[in-house]
DNA sequence: CGCCTAGTTGATGGTCTTCAATCCTGGTGG
DNA sequence: CCACCAGGATTGAAGACCATCAACTAGGCG
């Protein structure tokens, strides 16, 4: 296992307002007032790609930033006092990684490149400045991280009372939407994890990951060939997501 | 099943200045400087005291305010739809209830009493007016988040990796953390919850929830009264938990 | 071409759910 | 005040499900 390398060298600046351009429309699902969009715009900086398994941070360094995916994905691995490894969560382009750390003043994992990935840099004393004028951007933070806390929430006591391929199903529904939510195609999309990610994530052992996503092609609600799904049958997946695994 | 009716009448507004003190013992870890905990007071309403069974809010209703409470308990029943209800937090004195309806503007569960519950109303609107004047104010609320998050995001990962016994030995470390934090006994408190809450709170039968309770009697971790808990082995029950129930 | 990691497949055992029966407890009414 | 009742709590037995161990295959990078 190499150690992960925290990587925060910062492009250059230029080029600010195209990249806010972008920003909105990878980030943000709701309307907010261009002028609230252009400090938004101001305060992001353009983080130097990760390649593959590196590190955007690790865990215990304090908390200085937000970020948000531009392009490629992050997986968070949370060290429990136990020297367990657990994978906490997943990070897909436009999602915004690290409001988690804000309680603490600290990153409570390592924050690991799945693939080359590309971010923005959101400074939190410069948003947190910037909330007085802009109520909207304040508005827009509450609104994602109550969001991440009532999914983490549902899906928490979902998965804990579900049989295995119910979790599995559950996060292939949850992962379309999150493509769809950000224009991407639902129904075919790479995923960058391995089995074992997704193992640690929904708590199941690689083994029965991989018998799932055997039986979930026999089935043909999924192919899978390496790392590249599609899915077949969005409304049987959801239907058995949905469907109380145990009786 | 009785069906749960909003109890939102208000009390009257006198003795403010004495609320404010109370819910600034209850409430805040952090120091606050005493004029925006002035403004807290001006926020805070204090409510009607519900009695056990009466719903603070239903599901679906629309997000208006949070709520501290006071005295007494809740929990959160979410209907999945699927029909099934999911205990999915419990809230005790001092705790912020709600945070997880601001990105919805729509409360996510039945907030149940489960005892006689008296609790101040923090109308989020008026909140949100007064962070611009009170960035202390506005940091605290984040931080509630952002911790209640990351706590989520942890122990959904935990628990879906561990056996029975460290889930349950991880309840009453965090039940005994958090009685602590309010300042109440962390070795003897009373859980106003059902064996059957709990089990749905960590996605466990009634029945293994009450083995797990005999045999942590037997191993003299803990002695439970009906629902008068004693922890005897505060240390041997954090063992437990950190342990990796699963090899 | 060969190593190393990721992924697959098979067999076995432990853990927890489920079903069922019984016991306890608190609240109610006679 | 006591008997009764209903829901909660406990205990037991059987079976499903998944982790674990192990062997093996596939694929990527030097």
């Amino acid at each position: 296992m190499t150690t992960p390398r925290p990587v925060l060298r910062f492009a250059r600046q230029h080029d600010l307002h195209n990249q806010t351009c972008r920003l909105s429309s990878l980030c943000l699902p709701f309307s907010l007032s261009s002028e609230t969009l252009d400090r938004f715009g101001v305060v992001a900086r353009r983080t130097a790609p990760l390649r593959k398994r590196d590190a955007l941070y690790v865990q215990g360094m304090p908390f200085n930033s937000l970020y948000v995916i531009h392009s490629g994905s992050l997986k968070q691995v949370t060290t429990t006092e136990n020297q367990e490894e657990l994978v906490t969560s997943f990070f897909l382009p436009g999602e915004i990684v690290g409001l988690d750390a804000i309680g603490d003043h600290r990153y409570p994992g390592n924050a690991i490149a799945l693939e080359t990935t590309t971010l923005f840099e959101l400074p939190f004393e410069r948003l947190e400045a910037l909330t007085c004028s802009s109520p909207e951007l304040h508005n827009y933070l509450y609104q994602c991280m109550s969001k991440e806390l009532q999914n983490e929430r549902l899906l928490m006591h979902l998965l804990l009372r579900k049989t295995s391929d119910v979790r599995l199903a559950t996060f292939f529904v949850a992962m379309s939407l999150r493509f769809r939510r950000r224009g991407y195609s639902p129904y075919c999309f790479n995923l960058a994890m391995s089995r074992g990610d997704i193992g640690s994530y929904l708590g199941l052992a690689v083994e029965t990951v991989s018998r799932l996503l055997g039986r979930f092609q026999q089935q043909g609600l999924i192919t899978s060939r390496g790392r590249e799904f599609h899915i077949h049958d969005l409304e049987a997946l959801t239907r058995l997501a949905d469907s109380n695994g145990r009786c």
